[in-house]
Order: C-alpha cells, then sequence, then structure tokens
DNA sequence: ATGAAAGCGCTAACAG
DNA sequence: CTGTTAGCGCTTTCAT
C-alpha cells in the first residue's frame, strides 16, 4: 500500500534524537525548545542546530502527559454552513493568536445527542477551556462540562442559566426589540418566515419574544412559511412568493435570518412591490452581504465576532491566572438597524 | 479568581478510580472502555456503571502516548471567511464521521510562515494524516510533512507536485474552460475582476489560464480591476461601475469569485443593461447562493464537497490499512454551467 | 477472562 | 547553568 517516500528517518525524532546528536542532556533540549530556564547561548546554539537538521518536531502528546498542560480551546458550535459561526471562529481566533491557546472545533449539527458526544471527545483531551453555543444541553452534557474543571464559556444566547460563563446577545429580547420597532412603523399586517429547526433554541425564543410583543398589542400574526436545506437566497423567493400568494394583505415580512430576507427582498423588488412603503421587510443577523444588496435590508445584529473575541477573552484570561477576570456574564446589546426596507417610525 | 462550581471531585479521575470503584483491576476498565478483548458480561457491567456514576471521561492525552494513535486528522485551510472552505470541511466531516478519525482544523489566513507554524503544531500532536489546501508550501513545511510518517493529501490544486496525495481541479484549466467559453459565445472585450490576493495561488492560475486562451486567441484583456476586503457583494458591485465607467466599450465582465460575480450582476441589471446580451457575466465557484440571483450568473463548479470527501477518503484508506487504495491523485473536472448570463454558443 | 509489569516521550522538581 | 530522577495515565505484552 503505497510507499511514503522516506528520506532514511521513519520512528520519528524524540528528544533523546537531538540529546545525542548535540551532545546536551535531554533536560537541557528540552529547556531550549521550549526557551524556559536559564541556557548558555552556546548550547542553545547547539541544540536548536541540530533540532532543525534532523527536523525534529517535539511531540505534544508527550509534552501534554507530563506537564498536564493542554494548549487547546474546544470550540463547539452547530454547524459551519452557516456562516454565522465562521464569523464566531474569527473572533475566537483574533484573541488566541495573542495567546499559546489554539481552538478545535467541533461540529454538533444541531444534535443534543451528537453535541454531547463532541463534548466528551473534546474534555478527553482535557483542553484548557470550552466555548459551546447555546444555554441547551442534554443533562449528561452539562454534568462534563461542570466537572471539567476548565472554564467552560456558553455563547450566542443569554436567555437561561449558564454553568459558568456566558456570552451572547437575548434573542428573546432581540424578536421583541425587532417587534417593537416594526409596529413603531406602522406595520400591523406582519407574516414571519423562518427556518424548520426545533432545536434551533435562538430562533425558536427570538420567535417566542416576537410573538409576544405582538399579543401584548393585540396584533395576530398573519402567516408563516418555514424551509429546510438549499440555498437560502432562493428559498427566502420562494416562500416570499408563496406567503404573499396566500395571504395579499400582509405588510410586513419578518425573516428568522438575513439571507432568506435578502431573497425576500429580490423577489419583492422584481415583482414590482414597493418597498418599504407597501411592505416591510427585516432579518437578523447583520450579515456583511447586506451591503451589497439593491436596498440594504433591515436587522438586528448578533455580534458574531464581538461574541467570539469576549468568550476567548474569559478562557484566556482564566488560563493565564489574570488578576482582573472578565466577567462571567457578557450580555451584548445588538442594535435594530432599519437600512431601506422599513419606513421612518411614525 | 472565579471558583468553578466543583462537586467534590478537582483532579480529573483516572482509570484507577474506576478500577477502585468498582473493585476491577485497571487493565480489565481499560478493556472494558475500549471494547477491547473478551471480558465478562459481569465485569463489564459493573465498570460501566462505575465509570457512568463517576462521570469518568478518558484521558486521550495519555492514551495516545500509550498506544502511539491520535485520531486526529489535521486539516489545514487559508480562510474561513471563504466559505469554499467551511463547505470542504463538510465534505471532510461527512466521511470521517463513519471512522474513528477527527478533523481538526487550523487556519493560515493565506500566509506561507503561518502555514508552516500551523503544520508544525498539527504535526506535534502526531495526528493520522493532514489535508493542507494548496500546492505551494515553505521549503520547511515541505520537508515536515514529507517525514510526518502520515498520509498528506494537499486539496483544491492539481496543477503542481504534490507531496504524497492531492485530490483538486486545475484552475489553469478552469480559467482555459471559462475563457474558451467565453469567445465561443463571441464575446471579445472581456474586463477582469479579482480579488488582490498574490497568495492565493489558485486565483492566480485561474488568471494565467484564462489570459493565456485569450492571448492565443490574439485577444486583449482590456481592463482589471481588483479589491480586498469587505463585503464582496458590495464590492463586486463598486468595481464593476468603477470597470464599465473605465472602458465603456466592454461587453464581457469575468469574476474571480461567485460573490463578487453576483454583486456585478446586480449592479448591471440595475444599470439597465442588457444581459447577457450587451453584456456577458461570469464567476467561479459554483457556490448555491446562485439559484437566488435574479439571474443565474454562468460559472464553473469548484467542486467543493466532492474535494473534501475524496481527501477524506484517502486519509481514512490508509489509516485503516485498506487493502484497495484511493488513487493518490484525483483530478475533478469541473463544467461551465452557463446560467443566464452568457449568449448561447455561435 | 483477568492481572502485573514496563514504558510511551516528555517535563517537574530537585541536586549539583 | 546543567543534569538526574520520577513519574504523568494509559496501553502493550506477557503471565496466570
Amino acid at each position: 500500500m503505497s510507499e511514503r517516500q522516506t528520506p532514511e528517518i521513519r520512528h520519528n525524532l524524540t528528544l533523546r534524537d537531538v540529546s545525542e546528536a548535540s551532545g546536551v542532556s535531554e533536560m537541557t533540549v528540552s529547556r531550549v525548545l521550549r526557551n524556559r530556564g536559564e541556557v548558555s547561548e552556546k548550547t542553545r546554539a547547539k541544540v536548536m542546530a541540530a533540532a532543525k537538521s534532523l527536523g525534529y518536531v517535539p511531540n505534544k502528546i508527550a509534552g501534554a502527559l507530563a506537564s498536564n498542560r493542554v494548549n487547546l480551546v474546544g470550540v463547539i458550535i452547530p454547524s459551519l454552513s452557516n456562516m454565522v459561526f465562521p464569523e464566531v471562529m474569527m473572533g475566537i481566533s483574533r484573541v488566541l493568536d495573542g495567546t499559546p491557546l489554539q481552538p478545535v472545533v467541533g461540529v454538533t449539527d444541531y444534535l443534543p445527542e451528537k453535541e454531547e458526544q463532541v463534548i466528551f471527545e473534546m474534555l478527553s483531551w482535557r483542553p484548557s477551556g470550552l466555548i459551546v453555543a447555546g444555554l441547551e444541553h442534554t443533562e449528561a452534557a452539562r454534568a462534563m462540562m461542570r466537572n471539567a474543571g476548565v472554564p467552560v464559556v456558553e455563547i450566542m444566547d443569554v436567555d437561561g442559566e449558564a454553568i459558568d460563563a456566558c456570552v451572547g446577545i437575548s434573542h428573546d429580547r432581540a424578536g421583541r426589540d425587532t417587534a417593537m420597532e416594526i409596529l413603531k412603523r406602522g406595520y400591523r399586517r406582519i407574516g414571519f418566515l423562518g427556518t424548520k429547526m426545533p432545536l434551533d433554541h435562538r430562533a425558536r425564543k427570538r420567535f417566542e419574544g416576537f410573538k409576544a410583543v405582538l399579543d401584548e398589542a393585540g396584533i395576530e400574526l398573519l402567516a408563516e412559511e418555514y424551509y429546510s436545506g438549499g440555498s437560502a437566497l432562493k428559498k427566502g423567493r420562494e416562500m416570499t412568493q408563496a406567503i404573499l400568494d396566500a395571504r395579499k394583505d400582509l405588510d410586513f415580512l419578518y425573516y428568522s435570518n438575513d439571507m432568506i430576507g435578502a431573497g425576500g427582498l429580490l423577489y419583492c423588488l422584481e415583482a414590482g412591490i414597493n418597498v418599504p412603503d407597501d411592505m416591510g421587510l427585516a432579518g437578523f443577523n447583520g450579515v456583511e452581504l447586506i451591503e451589497g444588496l439593491p436596498k440594504r435590508l433591515a436587522t438586528l445584529d448578533s455580534c458574531r465576532t464581538e461574541i467570539g473575541t469576549a468568550a476567548a477573552e474569559i478562557i484566556a484570561a482564566e488560563t493565564e491566572g489574570a488578576d482582573q477576570a472578565p466577567s462571567k456574564r457578557v450580555v451584548l446589546e445588538p442594535v435594530f438597524t432599519p437600512g431601506d426596507t422599513v419606513r421612518a417610525p411614525l
């Protein structure tokens, strides 16, 4: 089966090999390679030369076992296909790049069972910290994280009780705020378009908050449309057509994310619907994409990058034993951006 | 600094703890927990009960050191902000989910030095395999991968020499094919719009292939426009306006990716330009987004998911010592999809 | 079917 | 500044 091209070395090199090649004790070699403790410039040079010429790559497995330190941070997210999570990752990386910590990603596909398994896997590597999306987990997952003995930051959401720390926005509040903005602008015949995802708790919370405000105002949600899978932009179009065909009297469409909102916007413009006068539109997330649309979709920012940076900062601070620990509960306050798809407030 | 809620346990549990709690030797506990070797149903049950009630999480660091096996696959990509790479990840995950292997992602920001460092970090964990984007690496990185003693799959590109295995498309060919399709359709006054990224070798190869065909046909590229950063959709708009303002006589715009192409399309439609009759447009990647645009942008698929699955299959096969090893050089053949933004061939 | 001993490659802690 | 001695928690190997 396929010889790998092996110059001459096969078994991975060890400290011992570097030690022998340089005539310096293993311990001192170890010190040099980690920049630890005082080592004379002369031996340091000898060791470096030997290590480089041999092509030595340290074995972190052994190092971690011996030192009981693992500079990994587990990051557990539901999906990569939703740009939201890569953006959170970027925030995390930005902070961790300034530390010895490295993020390791696990994906759960929005499945609690899979999440539990991924958390178990992660913890079995004894990471320095964990960043997990959401506040809803299986009881077993929660127990594992509680006993992990490392900082655990639950991100994206703050509507619920955190195990250790949390960073995010209130999705209930996001839904409420959007509803209030819509009502304030005189829209009354409202439809909702979202994803068919019972396990996306944040989308659910936004929807519930949204509905609650409508209820309080005595306004009924006139139509709902759901999708799953496929091109979100296209689905946004299709759902918008469907919901407008079904209810010709709607004057506002609230989308559970900007991508389907963008599709809806494109549909409305092509259909000659007057946005925002006859029809208002709003999405959620505040993605960059919005900038390039014919009209800027109204939206509420989900603060993805800030969530990533704040979460990583909590982990970094605890890991370094910072004396000034960041707050263990960071509630970001997203702002409604009206863009061009809602009228001015009355 | 912030007590973590500790039930009573603090130091992580070890096999020994499970052994004592169950009255079974460490060795047998280990066997049970790994489903290895014959163990009586009775002791197995005792051990499982003890492990579960204690909340034991095995220490993979120690396990890996002892067994010299690490079920991780390093995946090294330039960026997460470009949806292309998350899509590759999904292909990889789909395959690895059926094996004991787990992907670990590293991001290089298109910087060769950072790539070298990430490869070094990855290899220091002694993974079972490596998947790396691109064929261009520093000499040191190449040497490390050559000597890693594990399968290394270079992905996305096949225009060059692979260290071990490679899976991808020919970007030179992609550029050429697109140019030929454009010429075949009678367009002659062509402009190019791309990213300002000297280190994106694949984009460069596409551009060079594209230019080569134009050259052979005696056709000059009339205008070029480049961007970096920001909303690709918006940049696509802006660049399109700029290039058309500068050269009023263009009849085709070739975009280095679909996102800026989509922005360009939206601009053209709003500007009342007749697409595809007076102006043809084409992008690259074949992203889902295209489905939802007012007109489907012509594009060439970059086969992202297939690349991920094929790469993961190579690693999985070598790791399992499959008798029928997949080919070490997989060249995918993307097809030009004319969509609605190019004329019919003459 | 189960156990005992040895050691994976490295680093902490101490000694010189 | 450098070296020695013990393990880290697990699995391998060999007994029983």
